[in-house]
DNA sequence: TACAAAATTAAACAACTGTTTAATTTAAAC
DNA sequence: GTTTAAATTAAACAGTTGTTTAATTTTGTA
């Protein structure tokens, strides 16, 4: 599978991505993406082949923004809680960068099994929750973190917090008087953020 | 506005809701929802005028659930700690019966502005908020809680965790071999439930 | 300049969507 | 039994969707 796309290609891939990120995978129409690439309606059929194959294509494109840092966390000479701040730093910064993909990946064909799909993200999902594990490990043997935590349970919390915030987008600017956008994003790279660092730490450290 | 139903409209609805939460709003056809309720696909329109009035007809059915439940328990002679895992218990089961409309509320439509849905929602966001801030309130005037946390956060974390986890049911059902719809539900009502209880108490307990 | 490949276009396609129509059946009331 | 309203039906409607066609333009190359 070909993962080297032209100027063009990219053009449409990154207006796709946006549109996704906004309205989803199903309420975005290939005509809404051409015209807003202002292109004809069939080019996406002639560059990628079909609407799920853009989808794959746009999938592959970021595949390797998904892969890399995270590898390197649990070598650096930090203690475990610092790691763990580390982690959702890189958690939340690349869920921000890929929300397009993240939205569709997580939240939309949960029943329907898209074989390229499936295939990276599970991929990517297994290598992140074995990083997770690893720290963890590290701090439970060092007396640290407590011990009656469900590893796997972690990641949703930090997702779905994350997608949850994001996705009630106008309710909380709102509630948190948020005048612009750039002040919402803002807030999620700040406030938000800690938030989830907070919360986990003190699953993790809290002595019951 | 009308809120009884008679047994047709109600066997509609219930039908449409289990439908909207597989497979979201918009990627749930009148045509499916009248197969599957084994009527004409006229009776929708006949019975709800259009599509989107069977949405509110849904919300407006299911709004008495949302709202019963939360009032009473500030009241309750219970410490802020067992308030909080209750609370919670109320939330996850309130979403785990309204999955459907819970979906579209707070995922689908996230730009669009139906003016009875963000009435409904906005009341029972509001009012859940206020419940949470009391209990909070109350366990940091006792000492008990810390005061560094961000109220209006904490229920993005619980819903969006129970979300994340149901809305990749596959996955997690793989993830943490369980084999039957059964004991994914079952899963959620145990460990989920008390993950998220913990995360939140820690949250608040936790002594930096 | 001439030729071939690539890129772009407008138009049509079939399949689906929500909704409406007009005819028919069912039910209830008198 | 007749009448009137409610319920149900098949069919058609207009709009959108993703995709394909066949013709045209642009581009690069010899």
């Amino acid at each position: 599978m070909k993962t080297d796309f032209n100027e063009k290609q990219v053009q449409i891939l990154l207006i796709a991505e946006a549109l996704f990120a906004e309205n989803g995978f199903e309420g975005t129409s290939i005509r809404t993406i051409a015209k807003k690439a202002e292109i004809n309606i069939a080019m996406v059929s002639y560059y990628f082949g079909s609407k799920d194959k853009l989808l794959e294509a746009l999938i592959l494109y970021r595949t390797s923004d998904l892969k890399i840092q995270i590898e390197n966390l649990s070598v650096e000479n930090l203690d475990p809680v610092e790691k763990i701040d580390k982690l959702i730093e890189l958690y939340i910064n690349r869920i921000r960068c890929n929300k397009g993909i993240y939205r569709i990946l997580h939240f939309e064909f949960s029943s329907e099994d898209r074989e390229t799909k499936m295939k990276v993200l599970n991929e990517v999902r297994t290598r992140n929750l074995k990083s997770l594990e690893t720290i963890i490990h590290e701090g439970q043997a060092k007396g640290i973190f407590r011990k009656e935590v469900i590893i796997p349970l972690i990641p949703p919390t930090i997702m779905g917090t994350f997608f949850h915030f994001y996705m009630n987008k106008e309710y909380f600017k709102k509630l948190l008087t948020l005048e612009t956008d750039e002040a919402f994003e803002n807030y999620i790279q700040t406030k938000l953020k800690t938030h989830i660092q907070q919360t986990i730490k003190a699953l993790l450290l809290y002595e019951s």
